[in-house]
DNA sequence: AATCTCACCAACCGCCTCTTA
DNA sequence: GTAAGAGGCGGTTGGTGAGAT
């Protein structure tokens, strides 16, 4: 027997929320940033449960997600990090900051789930031409699963240097101090990139940046479409073109101090987005995402995180484990130390089957 | 034009872990 | 050491819109 939901009381509201509701939550959090979620709906007087409060804010509301496509490149990452992770939607969202796990999951069970099992399908084919033994014993199960992940794990390297230039030179960039504050600035070494970032970001939803933002937008959204009001459909997603860009602009003046959150998480698009991982800019050179926080959209700052399983580059920039270890595999690190860290991560999964067919399937 | 089917995704539910008293 | 509660996460559901019949 579990414990009782949180939003079993009378008087809770549950369903699709409010553009009015948004507005309170965001500028709630503007002034207080997020956290502390209990004291939220009581602060607010909104009628709903902190957790869906916290919900609103980490998958609807928090700045820096990108709605809209996923790009082939967001498409393998998953694919990977899948195969690698399991279904740890908030692990592999931490590689993809500009998605939240909760799109992720939805993403792999609409839409990758499927391409996986067409492909399944088409291995399944090719395993009938006997190329499978009919009984595997359990070691040559094991070594064959060392053997996907290993090769998992270079397509993961793979993936992860799809931007042809390194994140050493970027970071060397941001060490001498050239980096704009512009979120695309990592793409734009590379024409093609950043201008496949800019369409990008003007392809994909906005957000919003503050309360203010927020009551403008709604202010138009109301005007050109007052049925909207009491349909699930949110008013961010339903903005215009032109809302949109003026939105982009309001939201760029409006990296002030206070919106610091905004700041730390305001890059853009997916390749950008992910140059991200490894390199910094003025405005998130202190902070990094650990698994949770990135979810949560709280970055905690560099010192007031607890000892944990990051470990500093040279350049003073956290590695996470797998960041680490990606690295650490190019200088050299025994295989074995790799599979070894690699079977107790996967060891903790239960869910096995999809991750272990798409480690396979990298194997094509 | 009406109805049906399917896909998508926001939101909910319940369990687990961590923190605090 | 323990219990209670908050936060976090992954699985699932239900409303909605688009496309097919």
């Amino acid at each position: 027997m579990g414990r009782l939901p949180c939003c079993d009381k009378a008087g809770v509201k549950k369903g699709p929320w409010t553009p009015e509701e948004d507005i309170i939550l965001v500028s709630y959090i503007q002034e207080h940033g997020p956290g502390n979620w209990r004291s939220v709906p009581t602060s607010t007087g909104l009628l709903r449960c902190s957790k869906s409060c916290r919900l609103r804010w980490t998958n609807y509301l928090r700045p820096g997600i990108k709605r809209g496509n996923f790009t082939e490149h967001e498409e393998k990452m998953i694919f990977h990090l899948q195969a690698l992770l399991g279904n740890r939607w908030a692990a592999i969202a931490s590689y993809l900051p500009e998605r939240t796990d909760n799109d992720i999951k939805n993403y792999w069970n609409t839409h990758l789930k499927k391409k996986l099992r067409q492909q399944q399908t088409g291995l399944e084919g090719f395993y009938k031409g006997s190329r499978i033994p009919q009984s595997i014993t359990k070691g040559q199960w094991e070594r064959r699963l060392q053997t996907d992940i290993h090769m998992a794990k270079r397509a993961l390297c793979e993936a992860l240097s799809v931007d042809t230039r390194s994140p050493l030179l970027t970071q060397q960039d941001t060490k001498l101090g050239t980096v704009s504050k512009d979120p695309f600035h990592h793409a734009s070494a590379n024409t093609d990139n950043y201008l496949a970032a800019r369409s990008c970001e003007t392809s994909s939803s906005t957000y919003a940046s503050s309360a203010e933002n927020i009551a403008r937008l709604l202010k138009g959204w109301a005007k050109r479409s007052p049925v909207n009001q009491s349909s699930s459909l949110s008013p961010l997603s339903t903005l215009s073109a032109q809302t949109k860009s003026e939105t982009r602009t309001t939201q760029e003046n409006s990296f002030d101090n206070r919106s610091s959150i905004v700041a730390a998480t305001g890059s853009s698009s997916s390749d950008a987005g992910f140059d991200s991982l490894f390199s910094f800019n003025s405005s998130t050179a202190h902070m990094f995402p650990t698994k949770s926080d990135s979810a949560n959209g709280c970055y905690r700052l560099q010192d007031e995180s607890k000892p944990s399983l990051e470990t500093l580059t040279p350049l003073g920039v956290p590695l996470s484990l797998l960041e680490k270890w990606l690295l650490d595999d190019n200088c050299g690190v025994s295989a074995q130390a790799i599979d070894d860290h690699l079977m107790r991560d996967l060891s903790l999964d239960d869910d096995g089957d999809d991750h272990v067919e798409a480690a396979s399937l990298l194997l094509q």
